[in-house]
DNA sequence: CTTATAATTGAAAATGATTTTCAATAAGAT
DNA sequence: ATCTTATTGAAAATCATTTTCAATTATAAG
């Protein structure tokens, strides 16, 4: 909302949407203003919900397709569970990897560079070109142990 | 089937699914023969077809089922991938880490004691108590670069 | 400031993997 | 051989996610 200061991250998002091509909405700005400031994990239900108190027409579907350009344009990242379902998280600049705690769901990131010769010793061993790898540790904050 | 000599891998499978007070049943063999002797990661679904021709009237939720039991008995693990179905693959001894051919779903196990000094230094930096993770790499094997 | 056009919305229905229900069957104990 | 209880498979239920579609709205054009 504000015209002159230092762009806040929500402010900066909407314009990496907009310069992307998509139109700036109402439910866009809503779902956007939630997940830049939200340090945690949200699950795209919990994320609706927090919505629809700003915005109580807000549809689930909408989550689910603002989440997805979201995460297209990096602005986002999928965390993955167990069950199979996704979370999203505000991404980090370059490469990083999370560390959740179970308990209340707070995501740290932490980087990987200590692992990338590491991997490049498992692809030479293996004969493997690895092109991806996926790494989530999972434990208990200091607040929760 | 044989009585004598060396026992399979499928038969080893067998005790433990029995000594973990399964019953042994057709169903259970077919399906726990496909597994012992596959080395791609198979989706219950896949698995279900290699079944079926052998077991015509096996069921899709028998094969639900058994796996279930398999990873809880730690005969077999997991696969995640990225639209958070899962896959499910002979398990290693010990703790071992995935690496999967993107193209022909061939599995690579490698063991990971070498992140273990590195996992113990983000606990430290995080304040974080880690209790588990989760790393599967990605890429093209040597037959299919 | 209109108007035109194509993107976006949300409700409802569809999908697809996985799970549950339930009556019939079969393994293993007695 | 019989009994008890686990197991089976078909059908229905779940649940996250996606698609459909008619109504709405952001933005470009006039």
């Amino acid at each position: 909302m504000s015209t002159t200061g230092s762009p806040t991250l929500s402010d900066e998002w909407l314009a990496t949407l907009q310069e992307g091509g998509y139109r700036l909405t109402a439910p866009r700005r809503v779902i956007v203003e939630i997940m830049a400031s939200c340090e945690r994990a949200l699950s795209p239900l919990a994320l609706f919900d927090l919505g629809r108190k700003i915005q109580p027409r807000l549809g689930l579907v909408t989550v689910y397709r603002t989440l997805e350009k979201m995460e297209e344009l990096g602005l986002i990242q999928r965390v993955h569970q167990a069950d199979g379902c996704h979370m999203y998280l505000r991404a980090a600049r370059g490469h990083q990897h999370l560390l959740l705690c179970e308990n209340c769901g707070k995501a740290v990131l932490f980087d990987g560079d200590e692992m990338t010769a590491f991997f490049g010793s498992v692809a030479r061993k293996t004969g493997f070109t690895i092109k991806d790898h996926w790494l989530q540790l999972f434990g208990l904050c200091e607040a929760c142990k």
